[in-house]
DNA sequence: CGGTGGACCTGCTGGC
DNA sequence: TGCCAGCAGGTCCACC
């Protein structure tokens, strides 16, 4: 489910409800997610009230007044869900937390996939799949001269760049394929064959992409939803994903899927080379 | 070492 | 209608 306009738009939904609520009591109904919950994780966070919510790449990041990062992956299907009022856990809540205004925040995640620890400002700076994320495409360090010599010196293909997490950090297959479509290239080109335009391509329309999704609050096709249960509306301005068949909006030309390791890939044959 | 393919898990869709 | 194969937005690890 949740790139980079999903994730971001879970953040900013989130943020003005739950920052300064305390937090009152927690459940975990279910340890086994991608890694099991921890031992203490309800020691950790009973009592501590929630001061900032942020964002790095896929991950959100809620500060707690006690120093501890509460980090939540959301993988595929993974939700962050704030409640009002309060009901018997749902089929898939795994992490029901109260606050002391009576609301909730539950986390609910059919797949599993998805990763919820608390981890101290030191630990979390050390863990190696935060320390080794790459630049936020929506930051000036992203960049032609921080994109252009990784691509240069690589050979995998120029999809499998941009999704790598230590490369970019938020870009998974969706908008990786309307990032593509939108700079001209097929998905399967080899990064180390790319000219300086063509890299400057990318890196004019990662951000325009994803900040045109954000503004739409994301892409929902089945599961995702933001922090107040929301759709979001960017699935109907997709021009490759999820389109195979269908006519390309600039040429005509109709939309072909492929397969690249093992997964879906959408492309105009036409406006892409 | 870099790069690829499968595994992890549940649910939905489409074909027969 | 029912069943089953195939597919899903992410990440990690074994293997070449």
């Amino acid at each position: 489910m949740p790139e980079l306009p999903e994730v971001e738009t879970v953040r900013r939904s989130l943020e003005p409800l739950i920052c300064r609520q305390q937090i009152v009591r927690v459940q975990v109904l279910q340890r086994q997610l991608r890694l099991p919950v921890q031992r203490n994780f309800e020691l950790q966070l009973k009592g501590t009230t929630i001061r900032k919510v942020n964002r790095r790449g896929k991950y959100v990041l809620l500060e707690l007044d006690s120093e501890d990062v509460w980090v939540v992956h959301l993988g595929m299907s993974g939700k962050l869900i704030y409640l009002t009022d309060s009901c018997p856990p749902q089929k898939h809540d795994h992490l029901v937390v109260c606050f002391a205004s009576g609301h909730e925040l539950r986390f609910h995640d059919p797949r599993r996939f998805g990763l919820c620890l608390v981890l101290n400002h030191q630990e979390a700076a050390q863990w190696p799949p935060l320390r080794h994320l790459g630049v936020d495409p929506l930051s000036p360090q992203f960049c032609l001269e921080y994109l252009y010599p990784l691509l240069h010196h690589s050979k995998r293909r120029v999809k499998d760049v941009l999704m790598d997490q230590r490369v970019v950090a938020g870009l998974g297959n969706i908008y990786v394929n309307e990032i593509l479509f939108r700079s001209g290239l097929r998905p399967t080109r080899r990064g180390a064959r790319l000219s300086v335009r063509q890299v400057e391509r990318i890196v004019a329309m990662t951000p325009t992409v994803l900040e045109e999704a954000i503004r739409l609050r994301g892409t929902s096709f089945a599961d995702y939803r933001d922090g107040e249960n929301r759709k979001g509306e960017f699935q109907n301005h997709l021009k490759v994903y999820n389109r195979a068949g269908k006519q390309c909006r600039v040429c005509s030309d109709t939309i072909k899927r492929m397969r690249v390791g093992n997964r879906g890939v959408f492309y105009c044959a036409t406006c892409q080379t």
